[in-house]
DNA sequence: GATGAATGAGCCTTCATTCAT
DNA sequence: GATGAATGAAGGCTCATTCAT
């Protein structure tokens, strides 16, 4: 999907891969210097230290899915059904394009080697999307329930899907995914 | 919550928070041994290598899961909405129990260092849990999607919102519950 | 052969079984324990520590070989070929009555852990047959050589017979000894 | 008397010396690391572990042993006597050549560490040994003893011999290796 | 006196990071 | 700029030694 040119992205794209499969502490900079077809001296001309890659990720991809939001971000008009169903679809072409970021971003938001931006950053898009539901809250449209807790449903929901699709155990049809949505809008939605 | 009385005790229980916290990679054995009270090679006295430590600690609690689950599964005759509540207790009432627990399992259900009865457990567990999905699936009462889906959607949820109580986001009130507990509900249900 | 009675006995000889057998830094103290069939603080109990233990074993048996080679020393009036063959049997009478104490002396006569006192007792035994040596050569009966090589010739011929045979590849019969004691003295006569 | 050039031989050279001088157990690598002149970590660039270390080492100078007893291999015409000491001059070539590896080989030759491949290196040297006290005792020329009785006899005195040397208490000169070289042949000849 | 559970120093080994080429 | 050989800090683990029972 990514068009990569340069060592650095070459490098970041390695280490997304495997952050995501194998978690930062089990993955070595030599992995990702042989994934990422480098020496792996030259990730240190690029990256202050493993902790600043990871760092460097985290945020990139948490941009990326911020921005992807955004312009999937419902117009007023719309239905608060159809709103949803916008921002979900920016969920799904977000991870077409990133196969692992979302991963990666869920596995890691609590990780020990998260710094203060990363964390900010990360509160930010969760800002967003929890702005999404205290509207639709004060409308009485969504359920009356944290906001964390109604993202949790979602996400949690959309990434487990995800990894059953990337393991082949489920096949990503157009079916499944709306299955899903309207699952997950059934469970915010107020009754 | 527990009454903690024997080093092995103590151990696990220290194992059980910081993995839950750190993961199993990030957590080092002198970590364990400081929070368990105990010098390092005291944990060699009761666990083989760390590896044994993070299955005994896992297949135990997958275990006492079992139990729960089975303590608090419905009546035939009560209704799947009814059954449904149950189920949800039982996790309520296990992570009341055990607080680190449930995460536990979940961050490290697809960890590289779970041997194969730790995995075998574990999809006892998941069995067991999706055997009341698909008996309501084949009703027509529960959504006709993937059972991992649904089983996501409903852990996810409630793991999210446990972590909100640990961290003092929320007040862990009767209604908080009950309207996780609902969500998750419509969110399984067929319409 | 050893008639065992106290529990200090008991370690000294499970102590010399594996110092021989694997080494000193190979044997652990459980081991001895085991072996010993007493717990492993009671070693602490009669040795201060391994090295204690090690020096005392070393010292006791060098004392042993001695006393042996004493009650075996030829006396005045016999043949130079007779004296030879008096320390030969005393070597075989020792080796009978302690199966590895030559070879635990051997192989620990340059270990890092031996202390002065125990260095002393050795460089003593060695001076007694080396008495025997030099007055032989003195007298033209024994060949020129420095008494370590003579020394060296005989004890490592008798060691490694007595090596095969413990490790069963060799028949322990009255013509292999006369055969190796035979050999040893044209090695050190003078021709 | 060897060329030292690469790290790789700077370790192998360390680790012989220590390993000779100590034993295997006795000998860590942070010791060896520091005689070799190198960081810890490096000795890992070269080899996979310490038993494969030694175990690298013990074949390449058993190797050597028998390019040396091949090179020094008594043509068919010539007397038993001057083929014992051609044999017995290849010995002392190859200690001069490398100092403590004879030594090294026959502390270690019942090693634990020890693989099998390292094994059969030795035994194969030990035949090519063996097979020539075999003819002799065929040809009634070498006295009717176990082949190994008389190698440990011929490698003892010789081994005894060179320690002497090193640790200074000997002159090396020519007279004294000839004359352990005639009692070595007296030893092990028929009468 | 005897025990063995508990300890922590020190070992082997890995891997993030540096630096000469 | 790029490399990978070299390093050493730190982790997992063992085992000599202590000490409460």
């Amino acid at each position: 999907m990514e068009e990569i040119t340069s060592k650095r992205e070459h490098i970041l794209d390695a280490g997304l891969h495997l952050f995501a499969e194998r978690g930062f502490d089990a993955t070595t900079i030599p992995m990702i210097a042989t994934k990422a077809e480098v020496g792996a001296g030259t990730i240190y001309r690029y990256f202050i230290n493993k902790e600043n890659l990871v760092n460097e990720l985290f945020q990139q991809y948490v941009e990326r899915c911020i921005t992807i939001l955004h312009e999937h971000y419902p117009e007023a008009g719309s239905s608060p059904r159809e709103q949803f169903r916008q921002i979900f679809n920016g969920m799904v072409q977000f991870t077409n394009e990133h196969e692992h970021a979302l991963y990666f971003i869920k596995t890691h938001n609590h990780s020990h080697v998260l710094n203060q931006t990363s964390r900010e950053r990360f509160e930010e898009m969760l800002n967003f999307i929890r702005s999404f539901f205290e509207k639709g809250k004060e409308q009485g449209i969504i359920r009356d329930l944290p906001a964390n807790a109604l993202i949790a449903i979602v996400l949690g929901a959309f990434l487990e899907l995800h990894k059953l699709v990337r393991e082949g155990d489920v096949d990503p049809n157009e079916k499944l995914f709306e299955g899903v949505e309207e699952s997950c809008w059934d469970a915010i939605r107020a009754h």
